[in-house]
RNA sequence: GCCCACAUAGUUCAAUGGAUAGAAUAAGGUCCUCCUAAGACUUAGAUGUAGGUUCGAUUCCUACUGUGGGUGCCA
């Protein structure tokens, strides 16, 4: 939390709350048990810099009027040692409070100080959370959805690091199971259709252009020698030679994408531990299983979901739940995670319900598992939804979209929205007119104040620390605006943290960016009197800061000059 | 049918239950002898429908309408 931030609005509470003992004590108002109130900022700064509700909340209480209340309580405020220099009530009954300059000067020195660790706090000291998210299936090229969920994983794993909670990121990947069996069944074909003609690919395969090329390699390699071999055997031989590629693959395009994971989970690990079957048994012990058509059934029922499902297959298979369930016991009993976050797509979200009620009948606390549903997002060419499906091939895929728009861009767009909306990608917008991304904007901010650091010190003008007295000539409204925002840089990475929503600080360093280029075309720096212009380059700086530690966690490159 | 999410300006998105609903983009009009015009300023333009909860609703609840997704012994 910031220090100034966090002083100031404590004494702020503290002294309303003061006030209404002195009023109750002189019997302005009853004695009451006081229900919690709001210290916020204001959206309007003529309200001043913080606002309070506390008399239109005590209203009831109190039995008076919201206006009355606040006049009992401004008529009791004691100001003493407080950043607070005035107030007033307004509208229905806030108390705005106005603070002092010495409070702007303190936020600009504390930024300055704290430098590229501004903004981090210990919200979420001591807790450990695990964020997995992509995990695209490695039986073909990442698409347009994991994109998406890439940039908001990757971000939002950073808002959590900076708001203090020990994070790591994990890719799962599924290795095993009927996906497995299809990408085997796929390249089978398409490797004896290179040998002979009238071998048709069935509707459920797998028919991108990537299988017909690892068929070939594989071709290459071993020519015909596996067309007599056992299916079973060749199959196997196929997907061993082309699944490690396909993981590679993925690994390859992400740290193109600028992610990097701390684990890479293999599903199959599970099953080689033991895992998966272990989990069968612990549920089989919870007496919410039972039997029927030869299959294992799970009670979800018992948990509020509207139905049962299938835990083991009447051939004896597990469905693609079990491990799943494994994997989560995994992640918060075995490495004991204190919570686990899953990046979904939305079309996930029937199946959350199920994945919680096994926990909980496993005895974990399900509310350990938060998962993120993510909408999908639709291809939008020439103003017509492009339908994308990995089967028919036709899906754009990741490496498709970064060879077309730049990273920048494109993690900086797919964190833009809350992830529960839907996403429409335009591709023409986002090939053609690049340029009118957001991003730019942003980092055309950045770059601006490294030119005037530049040109200041090619006249032998460098920044030195100014004292509290300078600091407080920084008085225009440009100005307090923008100390203002740079205020608020940690609370807003908590809630973001908070929220599970990354989009927050997006619109952080945007609204930031906007504040800067309004104070850069109406205060000057260069050209002031020597305490000034030493003053404006510390908010300058600390506006660079900000900023760069925005980007740094988005991954996206702050340029000194554009 | 049932379940979930979403619905705000022409378009794409904002707004812990708060004061005059903000941006961007598209349309019209200004500003470079001045630290980067990838900028600033300015004129117009919106809460799907009907109820409810309360000091106060874009936000919470109910119904309706529309869009997307789910509802497999697929993942």
């Amino acid at each position: 939390m910031s220090v100034i931030v966090e002083k100031a609005r404590e004494q702020i509470r503290d002294t309303v709350l003061k006030a209404v003992m002195t009023a109750t004590q002189k019997g302005e108002l009853e004695t009451a048990e006081l229900t919690p109130f709001a210290v916020e900022v204001p959206s309007n700064r003529e309200h001043g810099d913080y606002a309070v509700n506390a008399a239109m909340v005590w209203a009831k209480l109190f039995h008076k009027a919201p206006r009355m209340i606040a006049q009992s309580i401004c008529d009791n405020i004691d100001l003493k040692d407080t950043y607070i220099d005035r107030f007033e009530i307004a509208g229905a009954g806030f108390i705005n409070f106005f603070l002092s300059d010495g409070y702007y000067a303190d936020i600009l020195a504390d930024i300055k100080q704290k430098g590229e660790n501004y903004g981090k706090s210990d919200y979420g000291k001591g807790r450990k959370v695990l964020v997995e998210f992509v995990s695209a299936n490695p039986t073909g090229p990442m698409h347009i959805g994991n994109a998406r969920g890439g940039a908001l994983g990757d971000c939002l794993a950073s808002v959590l690091q900076s708001a203090g909670f020990e994070t790591e990121r994990e890719f799962y990947i599924n290795d095993a199971g009927n996906q497995i069996n299809k990408f085997g069944l796929s390249l089978d074909l398409r490797y004896r259709q290179l040998y002979s003609d009238g071998i048709e690919m069935p509707e459920d395969s797998y028919h991108g252009e990537d299988i017909i090329a690892h068929a070939k390699a594989f071709a290459k390699e071993y020519g015909d020698s596996y067309i007599e071999k056992s299916e079973e055997e060749r199959r196997a031989k196929l997907v061993e030679f082309a699944l490690p590629k396909n993981i590679q693959g993925l690994h390859d395009d992400l740290l193109k994408y600028r992610i990097e994971y701390n684990t890479w989970f293999k599903e199959s690990s599970l099953h080689e531990s033991g895992e998966t079957l272990r989990i069968t048994e612990l549920l089989k012990k919870s007496g919410y299983t039972y039997e029927s058509e030869d299959a294992l059934w799970f009670k979800a029922t018992d948990f509020g979901c509207d139905k049962d499902f299938v835990l083991v297959r009447a051939n004896g298979v597990p469905t693609y739940i079990v491990p799943d369930i494994a994997y989560h016991y995994n992640k918060l009993v075995t490495r004991g995670f204190d919570r686990a976050i899953d990046i979904l797509g939305a079309d996930h979200h029937g199946y959350v319900p199920r994945l919680k009620a096994a926990l909980k009948a496993l005895g974990v606390d399900e509310t350990r598992l938060d998962v993120v549903l993510m909408q999908m997002v639709r291809l939008v060419r020439d103003g017509e939804v492009i339908k994308a499906s990995k089967r028919s091939g036709k899906a754009i895929t990741l490496v498709t979209l970064l060879d077309e728009v730049p990273i920048d861009a494109a993690r900086f767009f797919f964190n833009l929205r809350e992830p529960n909306s839907h996403f429409d990608f335009d591709l023409d917008l986002a090939v053609n007119q690049s340029n009118s991304n957001p991003v730019y904007y942003v980092q055309y901010a950045y770059a601006r104040i490294c030119s005037i650091i530049r040109n200041l010190s090619a006249q032998g003008i460098n920044m030195r620390d100014c004292t509290r007295l300078e600091l407080s000539a920084l008085k225009t409204d440009e100005e307090r605006e923008l100390i203002l925002h740079l205020a608020s840089f940690t609370d807003e990475i908590i809630t973001s943290a908070k929220t599970y929503d990354p989009a927050r600080i997006t619109h952080y360093v945007m609204e930031l960016a906007t504040k800067f280029h309004k104070f850069y075309s109406v205060c000057r720096v260069k050209g002031e009197d020597e305490p000034i212009m030493q003053a404006r380059l510390n908010l300058c700086n600390d506006t660079a800061i900000v900023i760069k530690n925005v980007l740094s966690m988005l991954k996206i490159e702050a340029p000194e000059k554009m």
